[in-house]
RNA sequence: CGGGAUGUGGCGCAGCUUGGUAGCGCACCUCGCUUGGGACGAGGGGGUCGCACGUUCAAAUCGUGUCAUCCCGACCA
């Protein structure tokens, strides 16, 4: 490729709509320009980025076993209908009509495609297991889309589906897939790590995320906090929506505090944890906090000793819902009558859900820390009123016990009671035992060897190709720019004649050119009539892991060779810089 | 959906307080000069100042509304 023939413009500044270095760089070098919120133009060289990561996720499947396909943008509501999901699945689903004014969206995954696919082709045990794969451009409607291509509406992913005829062999495609994922990530040049994950409304299912780690606390591009475990042996990660929290003790009987009877007291403009432990003069770990979310439309009461902090994603499982948020302080009003700060689970059985809520009384859903605790303090459901000494047998006994927590750094792993680290990642795939989950709501069956029908054992894998290749750029960048792991690089290699007028330099470069050419390499020669200074810019900052200076050198028959990554410089002959670029080349291969 | 901010040429911004017919840097085009780290000089093209309505002799500037974008939060198979 010439360069002065190149679709590509690099900007002087960074564009000052970009919050995360990827975005910043990806639209500074040329990489990609936004058409509008969370949707963007691959230009050129990001698109060849994106197709190297697809490839190198296209020859892993392939090779693990999976067959590709393509199935349509569109689907019809029809088919969410059955699945369930075009009730709960919410905005992010972008729905639309067509002439005949019949549902449909835009596909923001395939589960009930896939499921319609194989229920139409998949007959008997004989076919399966079988693992059917895409790559292609999903629409999330995105409440907020952010951070470039880590998180846009349209993105492109790669999304697997397995079936298989019992849970073993459930088993043995999702450690298939498992293997493959490490391979993928490792050839895209990104160190991942495998976490245990919710697995949302489905329940009990095993389900992981590979995380790209960010360990730069200042980085926002890591949207998710991963807690791990440091000891070789034991290896424990999770997302903290699944992190389990173990408990610890804490000094927790409010009789110390002479709440040795259950009353009523006055505590007025309390509206804070930190005022009540204040006005009571007592620890927050005698006081038992209630907070209300709304959990499908229904209030729901969650309560956990008031030094820890809620997970709300555990909330939401906790009570088998699919949606929730926490409640406005103006419906805390509305339900309890009570305001912020004061309610609590006292007498919650007589109070009525008003209209626009569901479910006929609240639910209240207790964190394990509750079950240690004795003679505590808690809301009194009455504006500047709480009650002091009051236990779980003053609750009533319809309480859901449940972890709720949030993890907290440094608490003891649950599988081996050394303390968790927490850091930054990004999420760049997703593996999920699905079950019957949608084969069972959709009638999607095989003849077992018995003759008999039944539902298909199900898996998904996503991996998101442009947010994988973001991910890259967050962990590889520097001041200059992007640098771009070999494997999924726009171009090996950058070309440099310093000045073009200098037939010498010129000629040397076209000759260093052509072979690389003829060896397979994919190479970039700069034959802009620029300065040495913005050609040497604009290499750095798009990023080519290769740089090949045809300069004042030539004439001791020596070029210069720069590797992007380390900065480390060579000088060397042409041929000498050409092998070098050859042979790494085909080592990634 | 709550809170905050911003919309002026491809990008980054000034002008707005105090209304008078739009400007700077980069990028782009032409010529000259220059050529190892984002040169320099001269000339040139490109914007109905997000949109609508209003106030006014006159609106980028004031008012109202609306749309878009971004940030924080909420939310996120």
């Amino acid at each position: 490729m010439r360069m002065s023939k190149m679709f590509v413009q690099t900007l002087r500044d960074f564009p000052s709509d970009a919050e995360v270095m990827s975005h910043k760089l990806l639209v500074r070098a040329g990489f990609i320009r936004k058409l509008t919120s969370g949707v963007y133009n691959y230009l050129p060289l990001m698109w060849r980025v994106l197709k190297k990561v697809e490839n190198i996720v296209r020859e892993e499947m392939d090779a693990s076993g999976a067959q590709e396909m393509l199935m349509p943008f569109v689907q019809p509501e029809e088919l969410w209908k059955e699945s369930g999901r075009w009730d709960v699945y919410g905005k992010e689903l972008m729905r639309l009509k067509d002439r005949h004014d019949r549902g449909m969206c835009l596909g923001p995954t395939h589960e009930e495609v896939i499921t319609f696919v194989a229920r139409e082709g998949i007959k008997s045990y004989k076919q399966l297991p079988v693992n059917l794969y895409q790559i292609q451009s999903k629409f999330r409607d995105e409440v907020r889309p952010r951070y470039g291509l880590l998180r846009g509406r349209e993105f492109i992913m790669k999304d697997a589906y397995s079936f298989d005829t019992t849970q073993e062999g459930l088993e043995k495609s999702y450690k298939i897939m498992a293997d493959a994922y490490y391979r993928i990530f490792e050839r895209c040049g990104l160190e991942t790590k495998a976490v245990q994950s919710d697995s949302g409304a489905i329940g009990g299912a095993v389900s992981h995320e590979y995380m790209v780690l960010i360990d730069d606390t200042e980085n926002n591009a890591g949207e998710n906090d991963v807690f791990f475990c440091k000891n070789k042996n034991c290896g424990y990660a999770a997302n903290a929506n699944h992190a389990v929290s173990v408990l610890e003790s804490a000094e927790v009987d409010g009789a110390k505090f002479g709440f040795n009877e259950l009353k009523k007291v006055d505590t007025p403009d309390t509206t804070t944890i930190e005022e009540l432990e204040k006005f009571l003069n007592v620890p927050s770990t005698v006081i038992l906090k209630s907070m209300i979310y709304i959990a499908d439309k229904k209030p729901v009461m969650a309560l956990i000793r008031a030094d820890k902090t809620f997970e709300e994603t555990k909330v939401m499982n906790a009570v088998g819902a699919n949606e929730i948020r926490s409640a406005a302080p103006a419906e805390l009003e509305d339900i309890f009558g009570a305001s912020k700060g004061f309610v609590g689970p006292i007498g919650i059985e007589n109070v009525k859900i008003p209209e626009g809520y569901d479910g006929e009384k609240i639910q209240v859903v207790a964190d394990l820390t509750a079950k240690e605790m004795k003679n505590f303090v808690i809301g009194a459901n009455e504006t500047d009123k709480h009650f002091v000494g009051v236990n779980l047998s003053d609750l009533g006994s319809d309480i859901i016990f449940a972890d709720i927590r949030l993890v907290e750094k440094g608490e003891k792993c649950p599988d081996c009671g050394e303390p968790l680290f927490v850091t930054k990642g990004i999420e760049v795939g997703n593996i999920f035992q699905l079950g019957t989950k949608y084969s069972a709501k959709m009638n999607a069956v095989f003849t077992d060897e018995n003759g008999k029908e039944r539902p298909f054992i199900m898996g998904c894998y996503g991996i998101g190709i442009s947010r994988t290749a973001a991910a890259a750029v967050e962990r590889h960048h520097d001041e200059y720019g992007i640098k771009w792991p070999l494997a999924i690089a726009p171009y090996h290699v950058i070309v440099v004649p310093v000045n073009v007028g200098e037939e010498k330099q010129m000629k040397i470069a076209e000759e260093i050119y052509k072979k690389l050419l003829e060896k397979g390499v994919e190479a970039v020669i700069d034959d802009r009539d620029e300065r040495a200074g913005v050609k040497f810019k604009d290499s750095e900052l798009i990023g080519f892991p290769f740089r090949i200076t045809a300069g004042k050198t030539v004439d001791e028959g020596l070029v210069e060779f720069k590797i992007r990554e380390t900065g480390e410089v060579l000088k060397i002959t042409p041929d000498e810089a050409v092998e070098k670029v050859v042979s790494a080349v085909q080592n990634i291969k």
